[in-house]
DNA sequence: TTGGAAAGTCAACAACACTGACATAAAGTC
DNA sequence: GACTTTATGTCAGTGTTGTTGACTTTCCAA
C-alpha cells in the first residue's frame, strides 16, 4: 500500500495532496454513479432527487414527523413542503395527524409509494451490491468508516440513529 | 466486523438489504459534509458548486479543452458555458486559442484562479485528511476501491486518467 | 391564558441543470 | 474547392431544487 506504513503497532499515514485530491475526485465521480440509476427512474415518473430522498427516509422510519424529516434532509420547510405536497397529492405519501400531539404530521408511504421506493432502492442497492462485491468486504468496512468520519456531526447523529440491525 | 467473515482465505459477504441501505445513507450524508466547506467559501465569493468543479479540473489538467472538461463534468455546453463565462470575465480562468487546432480553447487558471482553488481544495483536503486519519490507512484503501467500483464506466475512465503520481 | 413550537402557505429569487436552435471558425475529406 | 464535421459560443425557454421573508393556524405546556 502506497499510502501507509506500519511501525510497531502505530500506523503512519503519508497523505500527499495528490492522494487527497484523488479521494476528492473519487467522491465526485462515485456520487454521479450513485445517483444515476434512481435519476433515470425518477425521470420516468416525473419526480426528482428531492422526492427520492423524502421517500427514502419516510420508508426508513415510517411515521416520522415533518420536523424530523426536515432536519434529516437539511433543507428548509418550504423546500420540503413543495416536494411533500406533490407526493401526498399523487397518493404516494400519507400525512397523518398525530394522536398525542395533533400539530405533528406523521408521514407514511402508501402502497403506491412503497412500490416506487422499491423500484428506486432496488436499482441503487444493485449498484451498491456490485461495488461491494468488486471491492471486497475489507474495502466495504473502510468505505463506511471513511464516509462516517467525513460527515458533519449533526448528520452523523442522524446516520447513527438509523443504525444497523446487526 | 459484522458485514464479512473470513474462511480459510476465502471471504464471504453477507449483504443484507439493511447493510446496503446503510451504505446508501452513508453516501448521502457524507456527500453533504464533503461539499459543506467549499460551499461556504464559494458563497463568500459569489460562486456555486459548478464553478468549483470547473476550477478543480482546470487546475488538475491545465490546458484542457472545453470539450474535455464538458465530458469530465458530464453537463451540457450551455450549462458549462454560463459558469466558464463568469470565471473568465472575473479573471480566474484564461481561455487560450489552440496552437495546432485553432478551434480548440485551452483552459488555464490565472494566479487569482489558483488562489481560489487553493482556498477551496485546502478546506476539502482538510476534511478528507481528517476522515482518513480517523478511519485509518486500511479504511482509506477500501474507501477508494468501493467508490471506484461504484462509478459509471465513462466516469471511471476519467478518474483513472487523473491517476496518482504514486 | 399566553408563549412558543409545529405545520403550512404565498411570493420572490437564485443556482444549475436541461432542450432546441442557430452562428462562426477551422479542420478534415472527397 | 466544395462539403462535412468538429469545437465553441450564444439566445431563449423551462424545470428542479434550493433560499429568504412574511404570515397564519393549530395546539401543547407552563
Amino acid at each position: 500500500m502506497a499510502d501507509s506504513s506500519t511501525q510497531g503497532g502505530e500506523t503512519l499515514l503519508f497523505l500527499t495532496d495528490e492522494q487527497l485530491r484523488k479521494g476528492i475526485e473519487a467522491m465526485f465521480f462515485a456520487y454521479r454513479g450513485f445517483t444515476a440509476d434512481p435519476d433515470r427512474i425518477l425521470d420516468k415518473h416525473g419526480y426528482g432527487r428531492a422526492h427520492h430522498r423524502a421517500i427514502h427516509f419516510i420508508n426508513r422510519e415510517p411515521g416520522l414527523t415533518v420536523t424530523t424529516l426536515l432536519s434529516v434532509l437539511g433543507v428548509t420547510k418550504q423546500s420540503l413542503n413543495r416536494v411533500l405536497r406533490t407526493l401526498i397529492d399523487d397518493g404516494l405519501v400519507e400525512s397523518r395527524v398525530g394522536r398525542k400531539d395533533k400539530r405533528a404530521r406523521h408521514l407514511h408511504l402508501t402502497p403506491t409509494g412503497e412500490a416506487l421506493e422499491r423500484e428506486l432502492s432496488g436499482a441503487q442497492r444493485e449498484r451498491m451490491r456490485g461495488a461491494y462485491r468488486t471491492a471486497g468486504p475489507q474495502a466495504v468496512a473502510g468505505f463506511r468508516q471513511v464516509l462516517e468520519a467525513m460527515m458533519d456531526p449533526e448528520m452523523r447523529r442522524h446516520y447513527q440513529m438509523l443504525k444497523d440491525d446487526s
